[in-house]
DNA sequence: CCTGATAATGTAGTTTTATTACAAAAAGTA
DNA sequence: TACTTTTTGTAATAAAACTACATTATCAGG
């Protein structure tokens, strides 16, 4: 794994060090940032070691040599140094949360590219094409997902509606036919009224896509799940980054869809783009 | 700037850099990771430059030298942010399109992040605390934003509603109280209808705050605006990150919010969350 | 508690890498 | 065109990192 902290290792393996290279050890421990602007001879020097003991220290942890060693350290303090200062403090003025709260998203949606399945959104891709209409799903916060959902999916020229009331989707539910794929947004994947909507839709013999997180009942239970994995926050201060990362996703979706429908259609996307000029003031005036 | 990576401050000042620089620059984007584990002679070979000139332009750049260059650089590559100006291709794979509007939409995020103004913010925060009642007016992408919103505010103990229904927004704003805030969300800034709105409640007395982009028609005529500068997406496959920008920048005045109310008002915070419990199927089932 | 084997560490020299001073070339400017 | 300023490269210097090898420490078996 590539993101594995080097720090870490390095602490990891205190013990198992011999006595110079233990001593290097602390000495990178005790202030890791200046070890990424020392040279050898200066990082020898504050560990009592020779330089070429420095240097075998490196090698011992994977790494070419010196040099690479300083990158690969100052790429771990990167994420620690991010992760461990992240949370907002009670006290933190506009200037300290603001740029928190934009980080932690942008790290939470990082995770996401990295951990997402293309396999799994290509299959997404092909059932929406596939689908004569296309519901989507959600409930509080997911609610606001799923309206945004529409307005991107309604453009693709085929019957496209959200709800977020439990009672028509229910209806809506019992009613699917098998060329209707019903798109469930949970962030939890465990509102018990979400599932069994969902339940009923499968059984119909509905397509149901559940953008959720991995391993939860709705998951479970629908035709192919999309599952999302960001970290919980247990932060009270917090902001929720799943429903960030649904609507990237939703994106991605639909990026898919446009591009699988080839050339001819963003001529029809243009359409609609222009049919909304008339509503707006021009930008020279 | 603690925040701004280096990896953007180069391509940001791509254009006021010289004939040897540029090539510089362009050799490190191709692929900076590379960058990072070559040795100043290599770059200068690859870049067609000589090995003086790689070092000027580390200097340019506010680094002590190559090797410093080099760590800052690794630095700003683990920070999640990856340097974007690839565009969605029409024979783009899952796998290929899907890191690109990861990416994009990550990239925008910091920008934002290190553009906005924490004194408006702080402003936006001091309003919303003052005001009696909240309306969230959006239309399109935007009502998303706005319905969003609501969910969030409304945990803050006082009346809160979005609305996406111009007619509804019209007769709300022209019987504003002078302790009503009208929060209009607006991507543009330019539809005719929202800007209407928006001047028939300024003129009312009450405060209009608008999320919108830099020097907009609606930007002008409120009485405070939240300016957010979203690169425009010309290409017709990518999405539109303005919206993602306006939740975070929702998440940023929830939080500020939150954190004037003192420590009290957590537990209210965790009334509501817990309200939700029995909705849910329990973890361990 | 020797003695030889093995591992750990350091010394000194070599190689690689980066920087600097300065000169040449290019680009403006009057 | 000639003169100035900026840009770029050359070559020498300095710094840094690495390697081969020597020395020292450690430890097992007698």
């Amino acid at each position: 794994m590539q993101h594995q902290n080097l720090l870490m290792i390095i602490s990891n393996e205190l013990d198992s060090l011999n006595k110079s290279e233990r001593k290097v050890a602390d000495a990178i421990m005790l202030d890791p940032e200046a070890a990424t602007h020392s040279s050898i001879a200066s990082l020898a020097i504050k560990a009592s070691v020779s330089e070429p003991s420095v240097n075998r220290f490196c090698k011992r942890f994977n790494t070419a040599g010196f040099p690479d060693f300083k990158i690969k350290l100052a790429k771990s303090l990167v994420s620690g140094v991010r992760f461990v200062n992240q949370n907002v403090d009670s006290d933190d003025k506009v200037e300290h949360f603001t740029p928190k709260i934009f980080d932690s998203t942008i790290n939470d949606l990082s995770l996401v590219r990295d951990s997402i399945d293309h396999g799994v959104v290509n299959e997404v891709v092909n059932r929406l094409i596939d689908a004569e209409r296309i519901y989507f799903f959600g409930l509080g916060t997911s609610g606001a997902v799923a309206r945004d959902a529409e307005n991107k999916f309604f453009r693709f020229n085929l019957p496209v509606s959200f709800h977020d009331d439990v009672l028509m989707m229910r209806m809506l539910a019992s009613t699917g036919r098998s060329s209707d794929v019903f798109f469930v947004i949970s962030h939890t994947g465990r509102t018990k009224e979400v599932i069994e909507i969902s339940e009923i839709a499968v059984d119909k013999g509905s397509t149901v896509i559940a953008l959720t997180s991995p391993g939860s009942p709705l998951s479970s239970i629908c035709s192919i799940s999309l599952e999302v994995n960001v970290p919980e926050n247990t932060d009270e201060y917090m902001a929720m980054t799943s429903r960030i990362a649904h609507l990237v996703i939703l994106d991605v979706l639909a990026t898919g869809f446009t591009l699988r429908q080839g050339p001819d259609f963003l001529s029809h996307l243009e359409k609609i783009k222009s049919s909304l000029k008339p509503t707006r003031l021009s930008k020279d005036k």
